[in-house]
Order: C-alpha cells, then sequence, then structure tokens
DNA sequence: ATGAAAGCGCTAACAA
DNA sequence: TTGTTAGCGCTTTCAT
C-alpha cells in the first residue's frame, strides 16, 4: 500500500500539500504541484476512498434499492433496468458511486441500515408501493433526516421527493386513440392497486371514457384487475372472451399483461389487432417483437432514472428544498391498435 | 451522530467493549452485553461502515462492471439482469455490498480505480470480450493482485477466475435437435467474434454438423454473422430469405437476433414454424412471448451470477486457489422448431 | 504557499 | 472478562 506520507517524502513537501495536490484545492506553486504528482506517478500512488469518505465523513455512494419481487428473477423486468441505467449515468457524471440494496421481506428493511450506518448518502426507492408499513417507513426515514427519492410512485399526503410520470395523461392518450379508431367499447385491464400509478391509469382510462358518456355502471363492467404479470394477463384471457360481444377495444396497464392478454385471446380465436384491438403500456423492448406490434404508451424511465439522481445528489449537496416532478409519458403507435390490420 | 463514545458512557463500560458486544468478539458477560445492547438501543446507535471499513481495511464491497454498450440502453437485456440477481443475492447472504460501475469508453477504464483506491475489496466483470486492449487491463489487473472474475467469457492462454456456461454442449445440442427433427440445410446465425462463446456456439454447431457429413465448404455457405442485437438479425433476413431453397432451418446464437430474424423473415413471407425451423439462444423472456414460441437453449445466468458471487468473495476471504468452472446448458423446446406447427 | 497537528469512529493487539 | 492504546489514511483548521 503506497500512502501520502510517502509521495510526501519522495516529493519532499508535507502531507498536507500532497492532498491540496490531489484535491486542487487551495494555492499552491505549479513547481510543488508537479513535483507531487511525479512522486504519485513514480510511486504509482492512489488515494485511498475509504480513508477519503471516513475523513469527509461522507461515503461517496448513492443508495438504490430494489423491490422484493418473488420468483420473477428482480431486474427481469424493463422498467427496472432503464431506470438503473439512468442513474447509473448521472451517478457516474457527479462522481459518486452506486451501490445496489435488494430488498427482502424483512420489516425493516435492510436498506434502512445502510441509511443508519451511513454507507450511502441518499438513496433511490424503486418499485415502492403504498402500504402501511411502506409509509411507515418512509416517514420513519424522513424523521430522520435521511435524502432520498422514489420514482414512479406517488405518496399522497406526502412530500416525499418524487419523479414520476404522468400516467393519467398517458392513458388518457392511449383511450382516446382508441376512440377515434372508432372504438367505444374499450375495457381496461388495470394492475394492482397498490401502485400509485394503477390509480392514476385508472383517471385518465375514466376521463375519456366519460367524455363519449360512459357512466359508472358501464365503466365497471369493463374493468378487470391483474398483477402487471403476464401470467395475470393470460389468465384474464377468458374472462375478456367471454364478453366479446360487448367489448371492442382492450386498454392495458402494462405491457407485460396486454402480451398475455394477446396471447391468450389468440389461443381461444380472438386476434388482436384484427378481431380486437389492444394498447399496452411501458413501450417495453416486447412491444415491438409481438405479433401484431404492440401499440403501447412509452414511459420515459431512462430519463426519470437520471433526474432522480441528479436532483437527489443536488439536494444533498446542499441545495434547498424537496422535489416533485412528473413527466411527460407519450403514445407510440404500432398494429395492435390500428384499423387497417383489422382488414 | 451516535458514537460508540457515547453508548460505552451510558453502559459504563470502556468502548472495546462496546466493539466486542457489536461485533460479537471475546468471551463477554451476558449482563455486559446486555447492558451495551440497551445502552445502544436507548441512544438508536448503530456502527458507522465507513469507519470499520476504514479500520479493517476492507471495503465490504464487492464491485460489478458492467460494459459500455452504446445506444442500447445497458440493462435492456435478459442477461445482465439474471446475472446481476444472481450476485445480489450472494452478496446480501455474505453480508456484502454491491457496488456497481458502469463503464465508459475510456481507455483506462474507471472499475481500475475502484480497485486501486480500495473502494472494492473485489470485482466481477460483465460483458468483458477478447480485444488486445481488455486482455492487456486484465493482466494489469492481476499483475496488481486484485480479484476479479469473468462471467460468461472465457480468456483462452490465462488462468483469469471464470464461470462461464457450457455453449459448446448447448449449441450441439440446439443443432441436434434440428436434425432429429430431419433437417439438415442448418444456417447458423452468430454473434460478434469478440466474445468467446461465440466461438463456442459456432464449435458445437460445427461439431454437430460434422457429425452428418457436412464440410466445411457447405458450412461456410450457411454462416451468417450478426452483432447480437435484433436490428443486426432483422438485417440477415434478406440474405437467408435470398437462400431460402438451401435452408431448411435456423440456429440464432441469441433469442434477439433469432427474434429479428423472424420478424423479418415473416415480413417477406417466410414464416417461423411453418417455412423453416428457428432455435434461438438463452431462453429469455421474449423466446416465450414470440409467435410462435422461440425453441431456445436456456443458460443458468441467474446461477452464474451466484457462483461467481460466491467463489470470489470465498477467495477474498482467504481460500487458496483460483477457479474456472463451466455450468450446464439445456434445450428448451417450443413451436418455432417443431414440425407439427409447419402442420 | 506550505507545514503541523487534531481529529474522523472504529479495530485489534496487548495489558491487566 | 474488560480496559488501554496505537494506529488506519485522509481532511481541514490554524499557524507560519
Amino acid at each position: 500500500m503506497v500512502t501520502r506520507k510517502e509521495v510526501a517524502e519522495l516529493a519532499g513537501v508535507s502531507e498536507a500539500t500532497v492532498s491540496r495536490v490531489f484535491n486542487g484545492v487551495g494555492p499552491m506553486k505549479a513547481q510543488t504541484k508537479q513535483r507531487v504528482q511525479e512522486a504519485a506517478q513514480a510511486l504509482n500512488y492512489h488515494p485511498n476512498a475509504i480513508a477519503q469518505s471516513f475523513a469527509r465523513r461522507k461515503s461517496g455512494n448513492l443508495g438504490v434499492v430494489l423491490p422484493y419481487v418473488p420468483k420473477v428473477h428482480l431486474f427481469s423486468t424493463y422498467y427496472f433496468s432503464e431506470v438503473l441505467s439512468g442513474i447509473g449515468a448521472k451517478v457516474k457524471e457527479k462522481g459518486y458511486d452506486l451501490l445496489l440494496s435488494f430488498r427482502s421481506l424483512d420489516e425493516e428493511s435492510d436498506y434502512i441500515e445502510r441509511f443508519r450506518s451511513q454507507k450511502v448518502d441518499a438513496c433511490i426507492i424503486l418499485g415502492a408501493s403504498d402500504t402501511p408499513s411502506e409509509r411507515a417507513q418512509l416517514k420513519r426515514l424522513e424523521a430522520e433526516g435521511h435524502s432520498f427519492c422514489l420514482v414512479n410512485q406517488h405518496f399522497a399526503g406526502e412530500s416525499f421527493n418524487e419523479i414520476d410520470a404522468d400516467h393519467i395523461g398517458g392513458s388518457y392518450q392511449a383511450v382516446k386513440h382508441l376512440m377515434e379508431k372508432g372504438y367505444r367499447q374499450i375495457a381496461f385491464v388495470n394492475g394492482s392497486a397498490q401502485f400509485s400509478n394503477s390509480a392514476d391509469r385508472y383517471e385518465g382510462y375514466t376521463r375519456a371514457m366519460r367524455e363519449v358518456g360512459k357512466d359508472s355502471e358501464e365503466l365497471h363492467k369493463l374493468y378487470y384487475e391483474g398483477n402487471y404479470s403476464r401470467t395475470s394477463g393470460y389468465r384474464m384471457a377468458a374472462s375478456l372472451y367471454a364478453r366479446r360481444h360487448e367489448i371492442d377495444a382492450i386498454f392495458a396497464a402494462n405491457d407485460r399483461m396486454a402480451i398475455g392478454l394477446m396471447q391468450g385471446l389468440r389461443e381461444l380465436g380472438w386476434e388482436a389487432g384484427r378481431d380486437v384491438a389492444v394498447v399496452g403500456y411501458d413501450d417495453s423492448d416486447v412491444a415491438r417483437v409481438t405479433d401484431p406490434p404492440l401499440t403501447s404508451v412509452a414511459v420515459p424511465f431512462y430519463e426519470m432514472g437520471s433526474l432522480a439522481a441528479e436532483r437527489l445528489l443536488a439536494q444533498v449537496a446542499g441545495e434547498p428544498g424537496g422535489f416533485q416532478v412528473k413527466l411527460d409519458t407519450e403514445l407510440v403507435v404500432r398494429q395492435s391498435s390500428s384499423r387497417s390490420a383489422m382488414e
């Protein structure tokens, strides 16, 4: 291990001067600087990051918490991958490191421990859901003064830092699109209620449907609920098929359910894009590869991750005030909802 | 900030005793232990992880390096997600933390800096490729005495730690499967040559083909090369279609290319599973959702990640000897290669 | 422009 | 069984 001390000796300066050179602080003679740099080079000296963190009382780490998802190997979803990439890019730009935490089922999640032990300076929490225990944990974090940010999840009544997307608008657009194509009997396949954006999507859907005169009773009949998995979409196919004479289009709250649904319906002889129009949500990779390709609502996950990291790190650096941002979503039209594909 | 000192005072013991309690070392009276625990609880004391790392001269972090992949938002691939999940689970089990590094294009990758600055105790390198500069960097790492492990990539002639999968066997199985179905004119769509497992797959393919008497010239005519992206598969469709009378099956080196290929061929009127048999590789999520569902070779990515972390951490903990492991792959048959689907 | 020195919170060797 | 103490490598304040 080469320490600062050895560099100082070789360069004939004090240890403090070596630090100054490496941190670029304070005035110093160009010549001194160069001598130090040469000495460091010669010895292959690299400052010890842990010692720096220790002395600075800053870990230099941004934590990212991933939700516990049984069975499904966690990352196998478009959403996490994109958000994480966005965070990673920003964190790197800011000179931070990214510490990943996989949540388990323990009540006291261990990411709280990462905070308390000061192994992270701030934290981005992905896949949070609005349950009493989750709320309580977040409130506790807030009370203890830890900096964190939620992505793609809103907690009504709290002022947590949040980077969300406009799922009301996205859903509204999706349904409007189907209406423009002439559909009116539009079923809505929603995901789990514990995510705020399920409610948002329902809100967007409802708003559009009400505009064409649908009442609560009608909407109720057109409502289905899965859990965002492909399998849940697949399983709902039968129920939707049973009411095929009262349905001419389907809006699913994510692509995975939409795809499961399309597969299930196909097996029953009901083809998406021919017998029924289908629109998904997320515009994930798979939307491009289904048959027919899936019309879907694009969510700027990458940007959301990047922005979350940026704002959070700025806050940690002293910028005052919290933040609650909503980014725009955008409909991407493909064949699953197109009239022409239906001859 | 609550420190050990305050806990010691409240409990009426020395600081060292507090440490002992928290680390469970040395003999101690049950009563002392309890007094310390109560004091800690009362003060809401949590040991400072950075200070511990500093004193122990161990970061407690396992680094994971992700390759630079332009354009494609990095995680959007099954492989990384799975491996990372596997690593995450193991790392957590072992009480380590996971530090993610996204590689950029810089020559001196910054993960080397993570090593030199001792921010990680060891490193798992994903998506490495066999280029001269990469080899040189790895050799340098080795020379500097850093512990690292490669996943899904073999460097011939080196003794780096590696967790790989049997891609020769996997490919051999895939081709044999097609042969059992009666196909003989089997084209091979490979990925980039800089990955050792491209060569492995070619090797497995060749072995099977030679067994039925194919010579080099024939194999040459059946060889295509993309870059593992869906787009590259899509673009190759035309070339394959042009030679459709000399091809009755296609083995693609990953699912993404297989899917692009199937899409491209369909647009040309050549349906996978009807006009031509197709087998992919990776058995990723999408293999289940294509139409027809894609026969593919399953690779135990999750286990590979988990094993890599386990062996590497054991090595860091002092276990002697390096490791080079190859896990088995397994063919998963679906409709894209089935005769029945071809009427 | 540079040096001296006091920590940072903990581990671990040694003493008692 | 418990206390004392010397670091760990660096940052930062205060002198000079």
